[in-house]
DNA sequence: GTGAAAGCGCTAACAC
DNA sequence: GTGTTAGCGCTTTCAC
């Protein structure tokens, strides 16, 4: 149905081979008569509406010019701008992205073996967790990798997101600069970078007795809407929640609201990642994150690094993220954005 | 480097036929025979940890179990929340989804081919304009489309989204319910039907002389913000400004707020989208949308049956979409969401 | 430069 | 059922 090289070739009066090489470009001395050829061709491959089949280049080349990205809660804006930055970093050097979700702690084997099968040139990694060892092989085996992660040390490239320092920072913003005592923590009781530097915080400022942990495996806005009530029923009100992410955040402010709770004023609330909506909501969110174009040309240039045959023990690179204070930890603007 | 049906069969002592059979499980009788070869077969793969290549597949098979999308503004949330109904469903039938974004109005040449040539099994098509010719010719040569779209005709299978009602019924609601007359545009001056049921209802109601547009081409939080000041300059007060989309609102009530304004008692605002934000906002968002899930099932429901086969005339489904009185209105929610 | 030929890894005839 | 064989559409040797 579709016009295939061998067509164009034909209807030009050259070779496949001819074709081929006119297609792609590859004449090194410009002779008149040869780019006349080369004219027909494309001409040829016009007039036949020729689509080159990249799956059979694929096939031959061993490369299919695809990056896969692999990683858990596709839908968040953070992860959602980080995909369009990947996309735009990818399609510069003529690459597409293929992406494939995951649950937390699910088994990424499904995922991974479906855009293994695809040939995919490389793969970058997100936040995933489970079990890890199919990663591990391919790293080892040479296979291109890179990705995020707020683990200190990992088995192949990544670039280190400290997050533990950025919830540190904003709830040491809420106790020295507010004074605040009774600061608690809204998320998943785990180990978590973010939990820990909360937990951090409040023992370096000696206020082991006021911390706590309103309890959520839901970082999403109805997760965070929940915890309202839970938040309103303690005794004494808690004066302060550092959350685990904006979206948990939005979600709780909304319910605070609900139950006549009144953000900063009579709770302050600080979240994570600094989407773009923490800059729209009443009150603004005070948040902490990092650059998402830049964490993809990071992630980017060590995969291609890879891609490029590069030979390597796994790499890492910090990237430093921001606290952005605005209004809902009741804060004075003075130090609007602080490097951390 | 990495195993081949060839080596699985090898090892398994087996054609390389009888291998694709029993990796794809192709018996129909369960001669016990047969069955032990088959599982040979399997262990064989696993042990060589062989992973199909479905590039190869897909050439012979000329079918690639992936599906393409295309649209505009990838990243803005009602767009993202489709794209993972749609994901969901295409895995469900076994099929990958390839996303590909284009700029409102730019060529969507360039995206569609690089789907073509990846020899996609079918193509989404999301709100896109410019020169749809290519995608006409595609749909007339029999190749399998299917999207969503606000125009009453479409040279494919498509699903019709009343946008026009909705802006309409919005702005009727501020009109006849709440008694307002200054009631402005925020968006596009265009033959967007979100404009046009907006002058609709402002026409119905005789009251053009009211009628304004706070012409605005970036339906963004930001775009929303920047239109505040100009809202605000504006002589008497309007009351409502109808906005072109959520985020378009939700950047307004930032800005209307950063001016002093309140929202609804100075001024109301409606979106548009019914994003899962708009319910979180403070205060809650009064907007329109229809079922993303729905959308996606009856966009794919669409495109299988031509993936099947199946062959006729361009196909219509009208989506019905609802209205969300929330407090951003400023109304009582006596009819809290409303069939359009 | 050119064209003939080989072959990427797989599935689908086809005889057996 | 099984194995043998012929391609899918392309790029890339390789002689010329």
């Amino acid at each position: 149905m579709s016009a295939t090289i061998h067509s164009v070739a034909e209807r030009a009066g050259v070779s496949v081979s001819a074709a081929s090489r006119a297609l792609n470009g590859r004449f090194k001395g410009a002779r008149g008569d040869a780019m006349k050829r080369a004219e027909a061709v494309r001409k040829a491959a016009r007039d036949l509406g020729y689509t080159p089949n990249s799956v059979a280049r694929g096939l031959v080349m061993k490369k299919t010019f695809t990056i896969g990205f692999i990683a858990t809660e596709l839908s968040n804006p953070v992860r959602a701008k980080l995909i369009e930055d990947l996309r735009v970093r990818a399609l510069e050097k003529g690459y597409q992205l293929l992406t494939a979700g995951v649950q937390y702690g699910d088994d990424i084997s499904g995922a991974l073996d479906s855009l293994l099968s695809r040939r995919i040139d490389g793969l970058l990694t997100g936040n995933i967790s489970g079990n890890l060892g199919p990663l591990r092989n391919l790293a080892a085996r040479g296979f291109p990798l890179a990705g995020f992660s707020h683990e200190k040390a990992n088995a192949w490239d990544t670039v280190f997101l400290d997050y533990s320092g950025l919830t540190r920072g904003l709830a040491q913003h809420l106790i020295k600069n507010r004074g605040l005592k009774r600061v608690i923590f809204g998320g998943p009781r785990s180990n978590y970078p973010r939990s820990l530097g909360y937990t951090k915080a409040i023992k370096d400022a000696g206020l082991e007795k006021y911390g706590f942990c309103l309890d959520c495996h839901d970082f999403s806005m109805p997760g965070g809407h929940a915890l309202a009530e839970r938040c309103a029923a303690m005794c004494p009100l808690p004066e302060a929640v550092v959350c685990h992410n904006d979206l948990l955040a939005i979600g709780l402010m909304a319910g605070l609201r609900a139950v006549g709770l009144k953000v900063p004023d009579d709770i302050a609330v600080t979240g994570m990642d600094n989407i773009e909506m923490a800059s729209y909501t009443n009150p603004l969110l005070t948040t902490a994150g990092v650059d998402s174009p830049e964490l993809a040309s990071l992630m980017m240039d060590f995969l291609f690094a890879r891609i490029g045959g590069e030979h390597a023990f796994p790499r890492r690179v910090e990237l430093t993220g921001k606290i952005f204070i605005r209004e809902s930890c009741g804060a004075s603007q003075e130090k609007n954005s602080q490097s951390f």
